[in-house]
RNA sequence: GGCCAGGUGGCAGAGUGGUCAUGCAGCGGACUGCAAAUCCGCGUACGCCGGUUCGAUUCCGACCCUGGCCUCCA
């Protein structure tokens, strides 16, 4: 099956062919690393982190790059507060950026530009887009004339008339037009700048994008992927300067776009004030199920944040990991072409998948029933080449990729394994003179611990109570 | 106000013109000393009103409601 893309441009899925399938490129826009950032903002890095797997697996080489801001007003803002030099505010988020990242399965990008090692190509980019007459140096700013731009407004659907009645934002009055936007404005001393042919200054947040992924990537490139509230104004200036700068008729062939995260009843947002922060919610989850969480829903729709869908997650990887750790004395078979490729294909339909990867566990578990009851060479055969299908769809996913017997005793540094052990021995003893009360009494102060028990056919095991 | 998405069973959430999503929770049963875990079974879901159709949750139209963008934002 091919693959197909919902494109922002053309509003419908489309099918996806790259423009040299030798050469895969796609661009994320990343964090402004200012504070911690919440768990929407993990939205788009762990979906597209999804379709980069994909795209790996399809095609011999992708390109993927996600920026680092590391340069804007927050940072600034941040920095003045805290009382530290700016560089320490970028530098220190974007640490904790990727450990964060790392902690949700989402693999590095294979570039992560920073805005502020690519100031030479945004002051070319500038200066090539005044000399084509898009744009224009006024008051030390470098502005963006959106009338020289025809299309300006296709990807967002408005017309230039319609911002400028919409506007609610005061005019600069260095604008020739209300809707132009900034390239490059001035900076004071205290500030991060750098010299330029208008003076000394920084870039504007638009043009960083466009700088970077055309060093990155090219002049042209094959998906470009944000959030849906990018889409307007961030994506639609993109688009006019590249096009603009580079002299082509299209920057991203397909424009893709994540729905947003709500929380509340409302957009997960720093300016609502109703933000999870994913730092804090990756000490107190598993990573796993806050991952297992984002792709629970379609990537286009809106996804409501909640303790009971962190909880859910974590039952259904219970499951899932329950059946695997059944299934750890079989060997799986190699080479397998995972079964979910042909959903997550159809736009990323990751519920989908997440639904087939049950079906596999309920597979698979069902024929390890039939093998205790009694050995048939076609149900091994069967199970092992489904062990091998769960195993290769959770890498494609992202998900079940650890020991099973690591996620049941996740957290357990706290515990003393050996305490545990001679106090599930005493129960035995206990259960084996018939001593209910004591054996109770014992599993009780295992759930004192945290601890949780499964009585087996083989004995008991434990694991970290949920 | 303009432009976009949506409204599916207790909850989350796919999908489809006429059998089944899937998961979580719940209920009943098996197993267990009792639990837990696991297994088996169960529940007349598609916002509202019209239309098209032999048949619509699925297509068309109106209406109601929710969310997003129009300003920094994943």
């Amino acid at each position: 099956m091919a693959l197909r893309l919902h494109n922002s441009l053309s509003r419908r899925v489309e099918p996806f062919t790259p423009i040299d399938p030798e050469r895969v490129t796609m661009y994320l826009c990343g964090p402004t690393v200012y504070s911690y950032v919440h768990i929407g903002n993990a939205r788009g890095p762990v979906v597209f982190d999804v379709l980069a797997r994909l795209l790996r697996r399809k095609y011999r080489k992708l390109v993927y790059a996600r920026n680092i801001t590391d340069v804007d007003d927050k940072i600034n803002a941040a920095a003045l507060e805290a009382g530290v030099p700016i560089a320490a505010v970028a530098e220190k988020y974007a640490a904790i950026y990727r450990e964060d990242m790392a902690k949700l399965g989402v693999a590095p990008p294979d570039v992560e530009p920073l805005a502020t090692q690519h100031i030479a190509a945004i002051v070319a980019m500038c200066e090539n887009l005044i000399a084509s007459g898009h744009a224009y140096a006024a008051d030390g700013h470098v502005l963006f004339d959106v009338a020289k731009f025809a299309e300006y407004g296709r990807l967002s659907g408005r017309s230039i008339d319609e911002m400028i009645a919409g506007a609610r934002i005061e005019v600069a009055p260095y604008k020739r037009n209300p809707a132009d936007f900034v390239l490059w404005k001035p900076s004071t001393p205290d500030l991060p700048g750098w010299d330029s042919p208008w003076g000394r200054g920084r870039p504007g947040w638009h043009i960083e994008c466009s700088a970077m992924a055309a060093a990155h990537l090219g002049d042209v490139i094959d998906i470009h992927a944000g959030g849906v509230d990018l889409v307007f104004p961030h994506h639609e200036n993109e688009i006019a300067q590249s096009r603009c700068a580079h002299g082509t008729q299209t920057f991203a062939r397909f424009w893709l776009h994540n729905g947003m995260l709500t929380f509340d009843g409302a957009k997960m947002s720093k300016s609502v004030g109703n933000v999870k922060q994913l730092h804090a919610l990756l000490e107190k989850h598993p990573p796993e199920a806050l991952r297992y969480a984002l792709l629970s829903a379609h990537y286009r729709q809106p996804l409501d944040w909640s303790d009971a869908l962190i909880e859910q997650s974590i039952a259904t990887l219970d499951r899932l990991y329950g059946t695997l750790r059944e299934l750890v004395a079989f060997e799986a078979a190699s080479s397998a072409s995972p079964s979910i490729e042909a959903v997550l294909e159809d736009d990323l339909n990751t519920p989908a998948a997440l639904a087939e990867l049950n079906q596999l566990a309920a597979r698979a578990w069902n024929l390890r029933n039939t093998l205790v009851h009694g050995f048939s060479k076609d149900a091994l055969k069967e199970l092992i080449q489904i062990k091998a299908d769960l195993l290769a769809s959770g890498a494609l996913l992202g998900l079940l990729q650890q020991d099973p017997e690591a996620w049941f005793k996740r957290g357990s540094e706290h515990v003393d394994a050996a305490r545990v052990e001679s106090l599930i021995e005493a129960r035995r003893a206990a259960r084996a003179a018939r001593d209910f009360a004591r054996a109770d009494a014992i599993r009780a102060e295992l759930a004192a611990m945290g601890v949780a028990i499964e009585d087996g056919a083989e004995g008991t095991r434990w694991r970290i109570a949920n």
